[in-house]
RNA sequence: GGCCGGAUAGCAAAGCGGUUAUGCAGGGGCCUGCAAAGCCUUACAGACCAGUUCGAUUCUGGUUCCGGCCUCCA
């Protein structure tokens, strides 16, 4: 029994997905203005795990990831490299795929791009302001209408007049209501721009994935994930968008990765002291990193230092050298399989809201039963080894895939 | 200021109202010609103060400290 923890409910709550043949889940994925920092991997790799294990208890998984190829920062950045925005974008997005093979992670079913989806924008954009749930302001920009909606709110755990309390004082004047959100941006001279009914203009941040999720999954989906920052007031924003658009539930459940810290603090650009993906794999293999984001608990904070990574690679070099030399045949694995319980127990823990930690312990338990029975039994030392391989497989380590044992 | 999390042994990291987590590092022993790898064994925990309980690291309340969000961020 699938177990997962829910932002919306704060609660770890048994998954039931809508239709039971087949689960959506979306995740909001990277802005490509540059290089993939430990942080993107961690989500990456966590939701790599997800999908795996979601695929083991359902016959069908579509997982869309997206990719935010236009905004603020993107545009700003080509203008600084003297670039071509598409120049540009398809250049980290390249980058991107390039960090997620290293890391054994597979590509999601759809990919769709902000800029491939403005169509999809216009329509939800359309139906808010005819439902009077947005507006246009003075400067053309069309705003969220905050107020409208009567459940801002329930996935942060903010209300409307703690935020208004704290709101620093408003440069947008144009807002009817300081937290009111812009949906779609007037262009300003030499910024890439699309026709709209409202001018030309640029969609906002939040509108894409509300339109992206819904084009790909429907209005009402299982699994919504990304990084915890996230939560507010990205996907605060995208519920209030799509459930006030769609006048029904968004998503069931909300899944938040925790921060990647550096000495306790989060990694992030703003900070400046993010570690890209390729920048650690100059020191270390992909795979260790992998084991390395997996050795604590998705929602915990996960410190970055050479010291753990190390300690990562020094853990998976134990397993590695569990199954050297080993093989046995499908059926001497399965027996050893039932009659330790292994199998079931790697489930148990990943259908505890996917506790990796477990998951791994319970290899090196049985690395450590591989290693003493080569001294007493090699059939069974076989059988085990065999299965250590076949269940760090599990947790694609993809290495052992690749590798002719 | 408002709203959330967290505090576990030398380091990292989980579950659990009573019984070995796990990995790395440390002590002792074994194996090997030496080493590596490995096996056995051992020490080292639960921020602080109360409360509930026969019994709390695990539940409740308080204190201290740390982090996150409230602005772009995975």
């Amino acid at each position: 029994m699938l177990k997962i923890y829910n932002t919306l409910s704060k609660e770890k709550e048994v998954f039931q997905p809508i239709n039971p043949e087949k689960v959506g889940m979306y995740v909001c994925g990277m802005t490509v203005y540059d290089y993939c920092h430990m942080g993107h991997a961690r989500v990456l790799v966590m939701f790599d795990v997800i999908t795996r294990h979601l695929r083991r208890h359902f016959p069908q998984v579509e997982y869309v990831r997206n990719i935010t190829d236009i905004d603020d920062k993107i545009i700003q950045r080509a203008i600084e490299n003297k670039e071509d925005i598409y120049a540009l974008t398809n250049r980290f997005i390249d980058a991107m795929h390039e960090d997620e093979r290293a890391l054994g992670i597979l590509p999601p079913d759809a990919e769709p791009r902000a800029t491939d989806a403005i169509d999809q924008m216009f329509y939800m954009i359309k139906t808010l302001i005819d439902k009077g749930i947005a507006y246009q302001g003075e400067n053309g920009d069309v705003y969220y209408s905050v107020r409208q909606f009567k459940n801002y709110g329930k996935l942060s755990g903010k209300n409307i007049d703690d935020l208004e309390a704290g709101a620093r004082v408003g440069v947008e004047s144009n807002k009817k209501d300081p937290l009111d959100f812009v949906l779609w941006k007037m262009a300003k001279p030499n910024e890439p721009s699309w026709e709209s009914p409202w001018g030309d203009g640029r969609p906002g941040w939040h509108i894409e994935c509300s339109a992206m999720s819904c084009n790909h999954l429907g209005n009402h989906f299982d699994i919504h994930g990304g990084g915890m920052d996230l939560a507010f007031p990205h996907h605060e924003n995208e519920i209030a968008q799509s459930e006030g658009a769609n006048d029904c539930t968004f998503v069931n459940t909300w899944m938040h990765v925790g921060f990647v810290n550096i000495n306790n603090e989060k990694m992030s650009k703003s900070l400046d002291n993010f570690f890209t993906i390729r920048g650690v794999m100059e020191n270390y293999d992909g795979e260790s990193l992998r084991y390395f984001i997996m050795s604590s608990h998705y929602r915990s904070p996960l410190n970055f230092s050479d010291e753990n990574l190390d300690n990562a690679k020094a853990s998976l070099t134990r397993l590695y050298t569990a199954t050297r030399g080993l093989q046995a045949s499908e059926s001497a694995m399965e027996e050893v399989s039932q009659r330790f319980d292994f199998e079931a127990r790697m489930t148990a823990a990943l259908d505890d809201d996917f506790n990796t930690p477990i998951a791994l312990s319970i290899l090196f338990e049985l690395a450590k039963m591989v290693n003493a029975e080569r001294e007493k039994d090699l059939d069974q030392a076989n059988a085990l080894g065999q299965l250590l391989k076949n269940s760090v497989v599990t947790l694609a380590f993809y290495k052992w895939m690749q590798m002719n044992f």
